[in-house]
DNA sequence: CCTAATTATGTCAACGTTTACCGTTTTGTC
DNA sequence: GACAAAACGGTAAACGTTGACATAATTAGG
């Protein structure tokens, strides 16, 4: 009988005790689709995301899981690609997991198409780190732009003029934003950004490698090198020693993310660290809150987490001979 | 009604269209709990690893997504640390979970408690590289003794005798597979391994650190150092440089599993190839086949996948000074 | 044109829980 | 010891599908 299982009031300890005993000798276990069926709840949080570094997925995914540990809820992992040429089919296949809310990293949280598809289902959702419609859903942020102006300006400091940039993957929105922070940083200290300098990478060491190289071998070689991630850093990095130049005492590389190959690298880089794991958390916390409070009025809608410059070995000022 | 969108038969074309229009109007999607509740199946695959590098757990990740894509199967993250100290309990968490059928990577895959439990609640399960066992359960594997085998004949063959051993996590059975792979081929080359030259690691880069710095710093220094995984590799090469030794001039590093920290490294690790996503595909494969034959007898239970030896700048033959 | 076969549609039990309800027993109070 | 109140245990409806079965409608064959 389930209310000695669940511990309801009404039921003598005798026949609780009783009752579960005979449950462990079986090893009987409750059908969780009929639980599911009676509680119209499924226990699933999906959570999806775009093919990025191996080292942000993990993150995210031990941050929420972090947070469903003690819960009765699990993950579903639903990677997509390309959700900026299809939102629908994403919308489709997450209405279709059956899932009780779902985390929405980027690139999917900027997807109007999508928000509209899941919302009219009135599937919850929380998003971690979007870009647009910031009010829209449950929002767990990190300013881009003021972590953009942090490591711009840490790059300007120590007297860099001649600055490359290597952008991220144009669709998603952090690449802009970073951008944006460059900008003000680069307004602040009365320097020009040299479009000449900037070119447009994808988040993937390869293609990062690739842009690398032809900013070192441009005409005008920059001091230093502002990448959009760190997978794109140490590519930077591996562009540079191909060209004699080692880091950091001919061109200083910054990064973005704090992933592990960030502190594996040779020289260390200087990094900024987005706190993934406990973005991931903070956004699974409210999903759920949400799920078991039943209502979504009350609580802030957006929270905002810190970024952090890490200082390691990978910048320095420019030599006087640069 | 059910007849209608399942395409069954005895059912006229024009119920079936106008069944299908109204549904899509009203964005009906049936509900999994109650198909669930019937078919008896949750369509639920669990996936079980321990703690080890990004890029490993993304591959395994992948290759199962990638052939759960287009079935109705989703696929659930269930990390789970240090099972080799409580098996049940993860026992409990599988069970727990709803599964239709789990896939068990190492060192989960190799916990006799557990495999009992799970196999007397009757769920089906796959195994990645086990190393004990064999015969129980699906079993996809790679011989980790022939690949330790490969990898320390490359380092003879290039004229190394004073080698370094950096050992994977002891729970770990790869860790003795591979080691036993290196014995072999020690004896074939008539060397002896000296055991004052065997360090203890645990897969970290940290601890890989450690260990390396330790048999630099020893009496012995080695010439070559193999180590069990690519992120204790890539330590060991960092260690190299503390030394002032330039890697492969002065040392040579081999590495293991072919991670993307193998590629971006630099030197690029020589190392192999563990075809963990092709591995984590064949075990999908083969669950999903197991779970909807609804038989268990006829497929061959196990299925071997070849490791491949890259050989890349981080090996080379020792120096004559050395 | 009638019967039989075929095809289409409707009905209802079943899946394994939870929860509300109702009847019975125990406990507490005067 | 009688009564009210509280605690307990049993029963049955409900959750949203599927699939077996029954019934109704159509078609084919004699």
């Amino acid at each position: 009988m389930s209310r000695a299982l669940n511990d309801a009031p009404h039921v003598s300890e005798a026949v609780r005790r009783k009752v579960k005993e005979a449950a462990a000798a079986l090893d009987y276990h409750p059908n969780l689709a009929a639980q599911s069926l009676i509680a119209r709840r499924s226990y699933l949080i999906g959570l999806t995301y775009e093919r990025p570094s191996p080292s942000y997925v993990v993150e995210l995914q031990n941050g929420a899981l972090g947070r469903l540990e003690n819960e009765r809820y699990r993950l579903v992992v639903l990677p997509f690609n390309h959700v900026a040429s299809r939102p629908e089919e994403l919308g489709k296949l997450l209405l279709r997991a059956g899932l009780d809310g779902v985390l929405l990293a980027p690139p999917a949280c900027d997807q109007p198409v999508l928000l509209d598809m899941i919302e009219r289902q009135r599937l919850p959702y929380a998003r971690i780190t979007p870009h647009s419609d910031l009010d829209r859903g449950l929002v767990v942020a990190m300013d881009e732009v003021a972590a953009g102006h942090t490591v711009a300006t840490h790059i300007l400091s120590l007297g860099h003029r001649r600055v490359g940039i290597i952008l991220g993957d144009p669709s998603h929105a952090a690449s802009r934003g970073r951008l944006e922070g460059y900008r003000q940083a680069f307004d602040e200290a009365g320097v020009a950004i040299d479009d000449s300098l900037v070119g447009t990478g994808d988040f993937t060491y390869d293609v990062g490698y690739r842009v690398a190289r032809e900013l070192l071998d441009g005409p005008l070689r920059p001091t230093a090198i502002l990448a959009q991630n760190d997978d794109m850093a140490v590519a930077a990095i591996a562009a540079a020693r191909d060209f004699g130049l080692s880091v950091p005492q001919d061109l200083s590389v910054a990064g973005f993310d704090n992933s592990e190959v960030s502190r594996t690298a040779w020289p260390p880089l200087t990094t900024v660290h987005q706190p993934v794991r406990e973005m991931a958390w903070d956004a699974a916390n409210r999903l759920i809150a949400m799920l078991d409070a039943d209502t979504d009025g009350d609580a802030p809608r957006r929270r905002d987490h810190l970024h952090e410059l890490l200082v390691r070995a990978s910048t320095a000022p420019p030599s006087s001979t640069g």
